[in-house]
RNA sequence: GGGCAGAUAGCUCAGUCGGUAGAGCAAAGGACUGAAAAUCCUUGUGUCGGCGGUUCGAUUCCGUCUCUGCCCA
C-alpha cells in the first residue's frame, strides 16, 4: 500500500484553496498547487491567487514559480511535482495538491509520457511548413504515420500536430503507441475529493468574485504588466481576466462589456473543468453549499489519517 | 387625447407573398497526453402579446384591446 496523497480538484471559485489550507493546517503540512496560471508571478488578483498571509503560514508549491515569459509544460510539471511529493514522504507529511487544472492533476496521479523532449530545430522547421504550406499539410503528415491520433486532430491545434509528428520524426513511433504503452510505478495513493456545487450558485458565485477582482484594482494589475513590458501574446497572459481587460485597455471594448465577458469566460471555463473531472471516476464528490460544509469536509477527511 | 413604430426561444432580432418558425448571444452536453484559465466539437418547440373576424387553414390579412418606444397636442 502506497503513501498517501490528497488530492482536492473542481471549479474555479469552487472554495479548492479554503479547503487545502484548512487541511494543511490541520495535518501540518504543505500544498503543491495545480494551477497552471497561479504558478505565474505577478498574476495575483486575477488568477485568485492565495493571499500573502496565506502563503506566509502554509508552504505552497508552484506558486509564483515562473516569471510570466517563461514556457512551461505538464511534463516538467509532473517531474517536479513528484520531487516534492518524495520530499514530503521522507519528512513524514501528507502531501495536499490543490488545483484546477486537471491536465496537471492527471499528469501527477497517472503520469504523463515522457520520453520524448522536444527538439527546437524539429519544431521550426514543422512550423516553417505550416508558414509556407499550411497546417492541412501536416496534418496530411500525421494522418499517414499515426491515422489514430490524426483523427482527434482539428487544423486549428497546430502545435498538436507539431508534438505528435515531433514524436514520430525522433522516434520512429507514434504517440498513440507510446501513450499506450506508457506505465508509471510509483507508490503512490492517491484520494481525490471534488467540491461539487449547484451549477447556479456557482455561477453566482464567480460574478460575485469578478466584481471583487475588479475592486482589488485587477485593471491596475494588468497595467502593471504591460509597464513591465510583459506582451499580451504570452501564453501566461493568454489567460480569463487578463485578456478582456487588455482590450479594455486598447479601447476594444468598454470596462462594463470586458467585466461582462469576464464572468461568462470564466462560466465557460468552470464548466470545461466540470466536464474534465467529471470523466474521471475516482474522484470522490461532495456537495458543498457554503464555507461551513469546507471546513467540516476538512475535519472529516482527517479522520482517516493518523496524526 | 391624436399619430407612427414595435410586441416571435432566457436576451437581441430575422422570417413566413396565409400551410404553426430561425440566426447570433446566453445556456447545456462532450473532447482533451509537452499551450490546458489553452484549443476545439455537438445541441434551437417557442400559448410567434390577449380576444374576435375572414379563411379549409392565421404567427402571417382585418378589427379591437393591453403593453413599450417615439412624435404631435
Amino acid at each position: 500500500m502506497g503513501r498517501k496523497v490528497i488530492v482536492v480538484v473542481g471549479a474555479t471559485c469552487s472554495g479548492k484553496t479554503a479547503l487545502g489550507l484548512k487541511l494543511a493546517e490541520l495535518l501540518n503540512t504543505e500544498i503543491i498547487s495545480a494551477d497552471s496560471r497561479q504558478i505565474y508571478k505577478y498574476l495575483n488578483i486575477g488568477t485568485a491567487k492565495p493571499n500573502t498571509d496565506e502563503l506566509d503560514k502554509i508552504k505552497h508549491h508552484f506558486i509564483d514559480y515562473l516569471e510570466p515569459e517563461e514556457e512551461y509544460n505538464v511534463s516538467r510539471y509532473e517531474k517536479e511535482a513528484l520531487k516534492i511529493l518524495d520530499n514530503l514522504n521522507v519528512s513524514n507529511k501528507i502531501p495536499i495538491i490543490v488545483g484546477g487544472s486537471g491536465l496537471y492533476i492527471r499528469a501527477v496521479v497517472d503520469g504523463i509520457f515522457d520520453n520524448v523532449e522536444t527538439d527546437e530545430v524539429l519544431r521550426a522547421r514543422l512550423k516553417n511548413t505550416i508558414d509556407t504550406y499550411g497546417v492541412g499539410q501536416l496534418l496530411e503528415q500525421l494522418k499517414l504515420v499515426d491515422p489514430e491520433s490524426a483523427a482527434k486532430m482539428l487544423p486549428q491545434n497546430w502545435k498538436r500536430i507539431i508534438r505528435a509528428l515531433e514524436v514520430f520524426y525522433l522516434t520512429g513511433k507514434t504517440i498513440t503507441e507510446w501513450q499506450k504503452e506508457y506505465k508509471r510505478n510509483i507508490d503512490l495513493e492517491f484520494e481525490i475529493y471534488g467540491l461539487s456545487w449547484n451549477r447556479d450558485v456557482l455561477y453566482k458565485m464567480i460574478e460575485n468574485r469578478v466584481d471583487d477582482m475588479i475592486n482589488m484594482g485587477l485593471v491596475e494589475e494588468v497595467k502593471k504588466l504591460l509597464k513591465k513590458g510583459y506582451s499580451k501574446d504570452l501564453n501566461s497572459l493568454n489567460t480569463v481576466g487578463y485578456k478582456e481587460i487588455f482590450e479594455y485597455l486598447d479601447n476594444v471594448i468598454s470596462l462594463e462589456k470586458a467585466v461582462e465577458l469576464i464572468k461568462r469566460n470564466t462560466r465557460h471555463y468552470a464548466k470545461r473543468q466540470l466536464t474534465w473531472f467529471n470523466a474521471d471516476k475516482r474522484i470522490k464528490w461532495v456537495n458543498v453549499n457554503g464555507i461551513n460544509d469546507i471546513f467540516r469536509l476538512a475535519e472529516k477527511i482527517i479522520m482517516n489519517y493518523e496524526l
